[in-house]
DNA sequence: CTCAAAATGTTGCAAATGCAACATATATTT
DNA sequence: AAATATATGTTGCATTTGCAACATTTTGAG
């Protein structure tokens, strides 16, 4: 692929993108659709840039319970280090929901100066800085979400998201037992409350196509 | 105070920090107890950096329902860009918990090249990645924490990160009333459960001192 | 196309939670 | 020290939710 296209390397000449990788220890890999990514038990203090495709990062507890953490798409950035402390143990994935390809760098490395204090190292780490903002723009949207206390909320919160962004009608972005555990509440009690919310004329909802009709 | 001990400009020259005050357009103020901080409705682009003291952040809702979204202590970065797009326009607002100073900087200037290309420049945006990567990774703890299903497994998960950090016994560091806004709980359904909580031998709670007794 | 697997839809029921309303305790101000 | 405001503790009740169990539909592999 074309580095240039991706936010990351903006500004840096893909001459430059190829030197840095040296300096940064960075490995582009790619995957296949249900491939494991990484596996936040022994990754270290790697960091992924999800160049292509998109991924989910997914915990399983002890009880088997599964949740979705968060969704990646190309210029997401991920890893241990920028995730959270596993005080339970866990298991923590990253899995490519799409075929994908990852740029992993060496976490010591971004921050560290470059021994040739190279112009295009700098600038790298600018641009990274934009990608974990805009993370953080995005974990706290899901806070957001997550804050509020009834599915209907929940749900209606997370529309109106995606209406910002897209119009009043819009698909959603997974499937429907996806958006259950990203919003982290049961598949069925959700469910029910999607059908009371169409009774009570808030939305309409097809198949994963959804018109959101009131804004409050 | 002695700008070096913050993260944010370490291995910065006292003299190369108040350089690039005014290359970043920075301000430093000061806030007494309570003060607004900031105003998510008028900031703008502006990010702040909590050099002494601690903040909280606040969302009250068209209900006047509070929510405690995030909080501040000497070392984290917050501001509008690192945020959540505020969808039902609520209001947010950050409050100072304790007199505290902050700096603020504009978001633009951060990333954007210093003309002068001045080592301290790329220096304190490394240092600033730093800080909001560890502001990541307290929204994903954060969002752990919300990601549990029962209010029990919320409060154990918390108190499980604190018990990492300080020990099997600490105090909350926050009102119990905070806490309830922090979990997203009803305050006296929280209260309740960690009634619970003790008679199950789970904790033994006095105030704010709380001793973890089960690791599950 | 056929079949198996995964996703989606539905329902009853028990448990958890929010809410309101109140009592008590602690902190802050004057 | 008194008065006021704020924080904390408690309880009944209606509602929401999770859970289990099952039916139906869609998807994907062969």
């Amino acid at each position: 692929m074309k580095y240039s296209e991706i936010n990351l390397f903006e500004g840096i000449s893909e001459e430059d993108v190829n030197r840095m990788a040296i300096c940064f220890g960075a490995k582009v890999k790619k995957f296949r659709e249900g491939a494991t990514v990484c596996d936040y038990s022994d990754t270290g203090d790697d960091v992924g840039v999800m160049l292509e495709g998109s991924a989910s990062m997914i915990r399983t507890d002890e009880n088997g319970e599964v949740a979705v953490m968060e969704l990646f798409s190309a210029g997401d950035i991920f890893g241990e280090v920028l995730a959270f402390s596993n005080e339970a143990g866990d298991s923590v994935k990253v899995v490519a929901e799409s075929e994908c390809e990852v740029m992993f760098i060496k976490y010591g490395q971004i921050t560290k100066r470059c021994e040739k204090a190279c112009e295009p190292h700098s600038r790298l780490v600018s641009n990274m800085f934009g990608l974990i903002a805009k993370k953080t723009l995005s974990l706290s949207q899901r806070i957001e979400i997550l804050s509020k206390k009834t599915t209907r909320d929940k749900l209606m919160y997370y529309f109106q998201i995606l209406a910002k962004r897209y119009g009043e009608e819009f698909d959603l972005p997974m499937s429907v037992t996806m958006l259950a555990a990203y919003i982290c509440a049961d598949r069925s009690a959700m469910t029910r409350e999607l059908s009371r919310m169409q009774v009570d004329g808030l939305i309409e909802m097809n198949k994963k196509r959804i018109k959101l009709k009131k804004v409050a």
